[in-house]
DNA sequence: GCAACTGTTCTAGTATTTATAGAACAGTTG
DNA sequence: CAACTGTTCTATAAATACTAGAACAGTTGC
């Protein structure tokens, strides 16, 4: 599993590592029970402190996409696999909101506030 | 037009704001030409900043759905016409997400993400 | 013309959030 | 037991969000 993180970008980083691993689930490439990479690992890799890849894991752990236990790891759930049903649907809106030159944050915002 | 915030929300009121404006425009409640409430209404009613409500506005220019000059206010911008394409296939998808329950930010941080 | 409106710009201060740092703790694994 | 894992704690620095007040400069309608 390769998490990345754009330094330039203004979304938090923590935030940033949680959609990265998100994004792997929804693209198939993370699987229930799949475990991912310790947060001392990502951190020194990304070169960020382990508490900020810490409170990605937890955000992950409060939506359910991950177990987190001492020793064992981050351990994904049986939630990050219907996550695969949103990419066909979130790649066409996507494809929509490219041809009308509308920013990834302004489409985000927009489902977000739809979302009710 | 109605905008509306949520105190207890974490999102930025800024933010808020602007997708407030964003949804309407989704919606078809806002078309081009009408002219956005002026700033100083918005926060008196909304009990916020002038300059929070300027921010959201300046964002909303930024991203070009709106026009804004002294002394004639903010006016949609021929830009919001477009938006309602993205109203349906938004609805269908937020459908899918609640049925997984899914969370709004996370959501929205999955189209954000898969925006490349 | 002028009064009342509009967004623009400026300085200033406070509160919250983000990210860092280091240390110690407590389970798990080989 | 050694090496790993996440957990918890205190602390600090930096950036962001929000508020506050004032003055400025266009636009509109009477």
């Amino acid at each position: 599993m390769l998490i990345r993180v754009d330094p330039a970008s203004e979304t938090p980083i923590f935030a940033q590592v949680a959609a990265s691993v998100r994004a792997d689930a929804a693209a198939g490439r993370l699987r229930s029970g799949d475990r991912l990479p310790s947060a001392r690992d990502v951190a020194a890799s990304l070169g960020v402190n382990l508490h900020t890849v810490l409170r990605a894991y937890q955000l992950l752990r409060d939506e359910g996409l991950v177990d987190m236990r001492r020793g064992r790891g981050a351990v994904a759930t049986d939630a990050v696999e219907p996550l695969a049903q949103l990419h066909h649907d979130i790649e066409a809106l996507v494809a929509r909101a490219r041809a009308l030159a509308l920013s990834p944050d302004a489409l985000a915002a927009l489902v977000k506030e739809m979302y009710r």
